[in-house]
DNA sequence: GATGAATGAGGGTTCATTCAT
DNA sequence: TATGAATGAACCCTCATTCAT
């Protein structure tokens, strides 16, 4: 059960699952049809993973992991003041997404398919990604570049669900697309800087 | 076939499969298991919906028409400026959840389940929900209240989904609450009207 | 249970029976099919028959009834000789077949489908059909028209076997049909009565 | 899917099959009552078939290649004239089923149980049966044996359906049976060869 | 490690039959 | 008599998982 010896087998599974789980779904997908892309047995699977809910969560994890070490990458070089590095990883949750529709929609429904997953299972590379975008908002906070009122936690979750959202509405309506992804990334940045108010007058 | 005689049993076992959907999940519950908290037989559920996705989605379009109406009400008799109104209109949203938190789990997770449900039926009763709050966007931008740069649409997205990912967060840490429901709301609610910039020195 | 009140709609639930069996098969159909065409209640079947099987058993005979009425005057009538009289009858089958797809539908296929009709019942119907056919051959063995040699009861099965599986062939070919029923009727009297064999060179 | 490692266990199913078949009938047999027979998991039969129908489908399949492949090595093996040649094949086809009930009450009832089998599915197999009689029927009429003036398809399924019914007729009164198989043969051959006029006076 | 044939529990759904009205 | 809503037993088939090779 411990990490077996191909971590190239390990990974063609991922992909392979990750095609699957986008194309039908975590409950419609069968374990045999993973394994058939990946090109291995399906007992093969078992060797790697635990249980078709363990393969769901193992390529969250890895996906995840992927993302928060990019996203750490891409905001240290840039630098930069709190606002444009929070500008900028709304951004790049956008791209992401558009770059990888598949890893987009694993996120944004599938995540929530297993039951262990969404109830008991609080998954830490989630948190991660969280905790990055956290530690954004409350270094603003401190340095004065944001307000202090609002709980760093509901802004983070606030700002994760407008995402995830949008992200969800527009993968759904993949074809017929009337919103820019980019210029939709640009608008929610916007929105959670500025507010909908239209000038000063804060209540 | 077509709707037979006993609304009062309909209601029934659409509050049985609320139960038991938000319980056990949908792919998990099992429709014997929602005849019995009904109180009817197998079969019955059979004469009042086509199959188990469509419990789903009557469920979810009895509920949203539920809420739909409390709405309008609410902000009918309530009258106002846009962003009082807007506030009052999340703070009901994080209101019915804490209400009925099953009714919440359905709206935040189950319904993004079934795959019929969300990717080929893009459902009338939500987009309902989402078009109230978008016309109160709208509003509010022709009578010069809020900015008119950013996509109702986004923001209605957004908004929408800051609230349900609050909800998520809330109803799946329920128990070891540590966000108060009232606190969190109208945090949100100053977090999209005013933004999170600190001053007015808007970027 | 005892034959209720109104023979013109046990009638009516007979041909409506007759319709969906020879439509669909008797296991394939459905009593509340058959209610519905009949224009009566599903529960209104069973005030006239006993079950679904009996369904079946008591439309075989009630068709059983109406074709050995109808063959007893035929051959009332004609007289003449007896191997006028069994060519007669054998067109007659045919006649009544190609007249009734439906009905030849039902005795061809469907009459062997109910356990209780094939194996627990020996159908007195079907047995007076064959008796008719078997006093025929009978009278004519004893007036010297036919020979003595075979046993009469297995020619009567084997008439009928010859009819009943050119039927079904019939039956199941009706739209590319490459052989009329008529000259059938006629070649398979013939085959009968001078059998296969060129002269008069008897093994 | 397309036929796995053991054939043996292919072979156990379908006598299982027969067995069930044969003494439930198609739509009474269970799937779970064969596999528990042939001494499997339900699961197997569908590794095997594709699904219940399928299984008749191949049963029959199975016994007719097995019976005209018997057939047409006892014919070669014989030669001889067209006559006696016909008059072997009916006394075979007799004595299969005495040999084999089960087989016999597969195909004289059963196989006309399964909509798909009977109407979709003109049955290559069993015209295959057809063909060898009807081959042998036409050298008799080429080679002056038999008379011409009958259609040798008529001439074909008259036989087969006499013997079927006769078959019937058998298996069905098989305990109470007052009627020898080897003189039924005998009987039914003549009665096809020389037909049940009397003499030569043919009409 | 890798395989894939075999397993068998499990559940959605159907539909003949019943019975309160 | 007639109705038709309700019943609930019955069953085919799927598919995650196992294990002998």
């Amino acid at each position: 059960m411990a990490k077996p010896k191909k971590p190239e087998k390990r990974q063609r599974i991922l992909k392979a699952a990750l095609n699957v789980f986008a194309e039908r779904g975590f409950y419609n997908a069968k374990v045999s049809e993973v394994a058939r892309r990946a090109g291995v047995a399906d007992g093969t699977i078992y060797l790697y993973f635990k249980n078709k809910d363990d393969l769901l969560i193992k390529l969250f994890e890895d996906r995840m992991d992927r993302i928060n070490k990019r996203l750490r990458i891409e905001l240290e070089i840039l630098g930069g003041d709190v606002i444009t590095r929070i500008r900028r990883m709304m951004e790049l949750h956008i791209r992401l997404a558009e770059d990888d529709p598949q890893l987009a929609e694993l996120i944004t429904v599938e995540a929530r398919q297993s039951t262990k997953f969404i109830k008991e299972y609080n998954n830490p590379r989630f948190l991660e990604y969280l905790s990055i975008l956290r530690s954004l908002v409350e270094e603003g906070q401190r340095n004065g570049e944001l307000r202090n009122g609002i709980d760093s936690r509901i802004v983070v979750r606030a700002i994760f669900g407008a995402l995830d959202e949008l992200l969800l509405t527009l993968t759904l309506t993949a074809k017929s697309r009337s919103i820019d992804f980019k210029e939709a990334a640009g608008h929610i940045s916007d929105l959670f800087i500025n507010g909908i108010v239209k000038s000063k007058e804060k209540k």
